[in-house]
RNA sequence: GCUCCUGUCGUCUAGCCUGGCCCAGGACACCGCCCUUUCACGGCGGCGACACGGGUUCAAAUCCCGUCGGGAGCGCCA
């Protein structure tokens, strides 16, 4: 960030209006992180500044546009927690705001474009612009329009529609000289125009081009900030000039640098989970993917970092974001992930974890109250271990697989050593007196086990805790016992064995009596 | 190829506009220690960057010039 002039440029027609900003998706496949990112900045500025935001839905594609995406993408924005005060669903009073619904506006416009002689029929053939294309990339130049058809009568051109003909709308452009605008993001910004063609506003078969629908929506609909991908930094001043020849007030722009993969490309489904719907699969929290990419870009400035919504709507300053492409890093996800998992309740732990752990068969389909108690409990103490509620399953493993036959040789050779063999005998001795099992009955017989057995410390414990659990690592004994114990009565798809179960198996398997 | 944007630890970034407080701060990751009769969590600490080269200046991450790297755009796709 430099000495780049950031002032606003405070057009009058907006001056002293709260803002209005849009996010506009077109549905032709599933909300990327990186559309996700647009969308949040768009919304957190008019949260903030107590602005109106807009959802509008960009389906002049006709091709690839279909209604299943839009409804997706619908749901992964709710999902996200980005509610819009306008669009297709809510309403408003600027509507309707799928541009197919649209098209007569359009059409009210270009007859108005076509009589100011601001905008012109062109006959040209794709074949034809194609070959001027390809000489001008050859000649090394940037391709451009010629312009050709410019020079064809108003009459003319009518007349050969008439007969048939198909034609473009193009929007006369100066060719020269330069045009600036300033970006809230970027500062200012300024073009060779001798570098702009003039630009297709409507196709032959009379569906408008993105950039001059974008621009007659935008001004219905008041839009006052226009914030999207970088991407569109040269769209902009195709917008900027079809603007003027409508003679609409131009609103402030501001261009959000791109969100890339580890590799530092632009992010794909290569890249492993980048569709929103697969965050929200993985049992990531929506708090925390709004969070993380939130930080992707912007910093508070406390640097704090794991921050709530409102927190969030509060500090943000679209100003401040960063101008170039951050890469998505899982692993600051997952950590965020973590921080907001924690101040979850432990109900509500349960309950984000309990589909994915009944997906894994490890739950019955209808769960008793005491089931979920225990569940709050188990899931309580495995959390710290787990970056997202898809990992549970995983993490539970710990509790119902006790596959003696799958043991690992480090767990295996500490059952084999002499005081492995003895701690392990004496412990099922002990458990055979006990009606019931619990840590403080450990804490008392494992007294006993060290003067019967002479094996003391690491020699002690380290056999108890294979025994019980059939690995060197994992929860602590205390809780482990009591979510054993006390799950050992319950209906699992999978029976929970109890500590005493997993000591006799041990022997009998291990040692072969 | 041409045009535009961009370049601070491996990653996200603070600092840059208004030069000295910066032998560059925070976070993730990594490593170590402590806590814990295990692992994880947690606590403490460590490693680690101003892309490069010139210039201006008493002084440059910060200003100027050049080079190089990365990205995007160049559609009757959005």
């Amino acid at each position: 960030m430099n000495k780049r002039n950031r002032e606003s440029n405070n057009f009058k027609s907006f001056k002293g209006l709260t803002p209005r900003v849009r996010f506009a998706p077109s549905p032709t496949g599933y909300l990327h992180v990186g559309n996700a990112r647009t969308a949040l900045f768009n919304w957190l500025f008019a949260r903030q500044k107590k602005g109106a935001s807009i959802l509008r839905v960009e389906d002049t594609d006709v091709e690839r546009s279909q209604d299943k995406y839009e409804k997706k993408l619908r749901e992964d924005l709710q999902w996200l927690g980005l509610a819009w005060d306008e669009g297709p669903e809510s309403g408003g009073e600027y509507g309707p705001y799928r541009q197919s619904s649209r098209l007569d506006i359009y059409k009210k416009y270009t007859q108005k474009l076509l009589k100011n002689k601001r905008a012109y029929y062109c006959f040209c053939s794709k074949e034809e612009l194609e070959k001027e294309r390809e000489t001008a990339l050859a000649a090394g130049k940037m391709p451009i329009y010629s312009g050709k058809c410019r020079t064809i009568p108003p009459d003319k051109a009518r007349e050969r529609i008439k007969t048939g003909e198909e034609a473009a709308v193009r929007l006369k452009t100066p060719g020269k000289g330069t045009l600036e605008f300033n970006d809230l993001i970027r500062g200012e910004l300024s073009f060779k125009l001798n570098l702009f063609g003039d630009p297709i506003l409507v196709r032959p078969n009379g569906l408008p081009a993105y950039n001059y629908a974008v621009v007659i929506d935008d001004h219905l609909m008041h839009i006052s900030h226009v914030i999207r991908g970088e991407d569109h930094i040269a769209n902009t001043v195709r917008q900027i000039l079809t603007y003027r020849a409508l003679d609409f007030p131009i609103p402030q722009f501001a261009h959000l640098s791109m969100v890339m993969g580890e590799d530092n490309t632009r992010l794909s489904k290569r890249h492993g989970a980048t569709a929103v719907d697969q965050f929200n699969k993985d049992g990531i929290l929506p708090s925390s993917l709004f969070n993380y990419l939130a930080l992707l870009g912007w910093s508070p400035p406390e640097g704090k970092e794991v921050l709530t919504r409102d927190e969030i709507i509060e500090l943000f300053d679209i100003k401040k974001v960063s101008r170039s492409a951050a890469i998505f890093d899982y692993e600051k996800l997952s950590w965020l992930n973590r921080q907001h998992i924690k101040k979850l309740s432990p109900r509500e732990k349960a309950e984000m974890a309990a589909p994915h752990l009944h997906k894994a068969g490890l739950l019955p389909d209808e769960m008793s109250e005491s089931l979920w108690k225990w569940l709050e409990e188990a899931v309580d103490a495995l959390i710290e271990r787990v970056n997202k509620f898809a990992d549970f399953p995983a993490a539970f493993s710990m509790l119902f697989d006790f596959a003696i036959d799958k043991m690992g040789a480090e767990e295996k050779e500490i059952l084999q050593t002499e005081c492995g063999r003895k701690v392990t005998l004496a412990l099922e001795e002990r458990l055979l007196d006990e009606a019931e099992f619990s840590y403080d009955v450990l804490s008392r017989i494992s007294g006993d086990i060290k003067t019967e057995t002479g094996c003391k410390g690491k020699d002690l414990f380290h056999p108890i805790r294979v025994a019980l659990t059939g690995k060197v690592s994992g929860l602590a004994l205390d809780k482990f016992i009591l979510l054993v114990e006390s799950g050992a009565g319950l209906d699992f798809p999978t029976p929970l064995k109890n500590c005493s179960a997993r000591v006799s198996e041990i022997i009998k398997k291990i040692y072969g009596f």
